[in-house]
DNA sequence: CGTAACAGACCGGCAGTCGGTCTATCAAGG
DNA sequence: CCTTGATAGACCGACTGCCGGTCTGTTACG
């Protein structure tokens, strides 16, 4: 029954986590935590000190994935500051790909407005790990006189704001989708995407182009189809 | 006793919206509304259908207060769009200027974690207000071949979520100032300030130096001291 | 006299507490 | 090497105070 404190809180937290994406934060009770894990109130409390340790473990766990991932592109300081950037964005675009049904399901639900509190909570936490690192390309890009930037943690925070700004466009686009008009979906997030490319072009004083967010077309379609069928794979 | 409806909820709305700020939303409760107004739970229920409209009221009437002041500088279609965006810019900073003492205790109250609710329920509800305006503004603006975006509403996105992200700066050149230092939060404001207009000359296709978000930096330096010296006036 | 504004007792349910039990670990004594 | 006793911390679950929301009136206005 007595497992070691880092076992149980993970597992307090993956139910917990489940638990909010299903029924939102709010409706979610300690009671039906604790149910889920069998455990007790008092072993509840004895691991955390309040329901909100819940949302913060959460964001943090987030957080340390997405960093995890983005660590990779950083480790061969050999490379360019350009061809690094894209690097983090194509491993972003490739995880995407690869983990598109646990993220559709985490996305449908995180992004209703019962769970505001947790995603704001996610964002929050994963934009404080990840601008360091991107900021800290972006100025060896300038030391290396390949951007111009006014600010790199200016245009860091730009460059993940876009993400985040991204969301109500892929919502719109999942709804098409759903219809049947994966092309209509697949091009209306295309043309966001090639905006966004665009803006950071400028932004990092980059010739337009050379920001790659999207991969190809056929990419995206890809992802449009997957997401919208999820049983297929 | 009895009122008309309007006034008794914006009684309603005032009182929650002091507290709110006060204690935080989540540890504001119905009865401390009550107990501000001295009316009944009966009375409060019959204006309001729940605690979280008043969330919602409260976020909605700041983004009406944001639209209105916005509206003012869109009512002369006969300037240049980049004329016209500059003022609504000016607009916003001399408003901020003179309402200094309400907004410095507004926001030093918003800013702390436990109103992450409400904070980002009145960011998002001045957004979708002001992002449609902005946005306008900047089409125009590529029609007169003036700009030259990727896309209107990314670029005013990005305008707007500037000041967001500004935040963070303001609140560290506050502690900043509140140590006397007050030289070094007018330097530190304008340094992200001038970075911010720069970024948004580059994404408007401008020249450098179009976009006037600051003012000059006495006026900046009047405003820090107007923030750190609240009593003065 | 009907309708809308208001009153306030009441309810179910929730987060968090508290006294207590159980078990793993380990040290000292046999 | 085994037993025993003690300590820490994992775990238990009844209990409490309080909060959001309801419901049955009561009062004032048109």
């Amino acid at each position: 029954m007595i497992k070691p404190p880092a076992v149980r809180r993970a597992e307090l937290i993956d139910c917990a986590q489940a638990l909010f994406l299903a029924k939102g934060y709010e409706r979610t009770t300690i009671n039906d935590v604790i149910a889920a894990t069998g455990l007790s109130k008092g072993a509840f409390y004895h691991h955390f000190r309040a329901k909100e340790d819940l949302l913060e473990a959460i964001a943090e766990r987030f957080a340390r994935q997405a960093l995890a991932n983005a660590a990779e592109a950083q480790n061969d300081p050999k490379l360019g500051a350009l061809h690094r950037l894209n690097r983090l964005l194509a491993m972003s675009r490739d995880w995407k790909a690869d983990n598109i049904g646990p993220l559709r399901a985490m996305f449908t639900v995180l992004l209703r407005p019962e769970n505001a509190t947790l995603y704001h909570r996610i964002v929050e936490a994963v934009f404080r790990g990840m601008a360091p690192t991107v900021a800290a390309i972006i100025a060896e890009g300038e030391r290396e006189g390949v951007f111009s930037t006014p600010d790199a943690m200016l245009a860091a925070e730009a460059l993940l704001w876009l993400g985040e700004g991204r969301r109500v466009f892929i919502v719109e686009a999942m709804a098409r989708a759903e219809t049947g008009d994966v092309e209509g979906a697949t091009q209306l997030i295309m043309r966001r995407i090639r905006a966004e490319e665009a803006m950071i072009d400028r932004v990092l004083g980059l010739p337009a182009g050379a920001i790659d967010f999207a991969g190809s077309e056929a990419f995206i379609r890809t992802l449009v189809e997957a997401w919208v069928a999820p049983g297929r794979r």
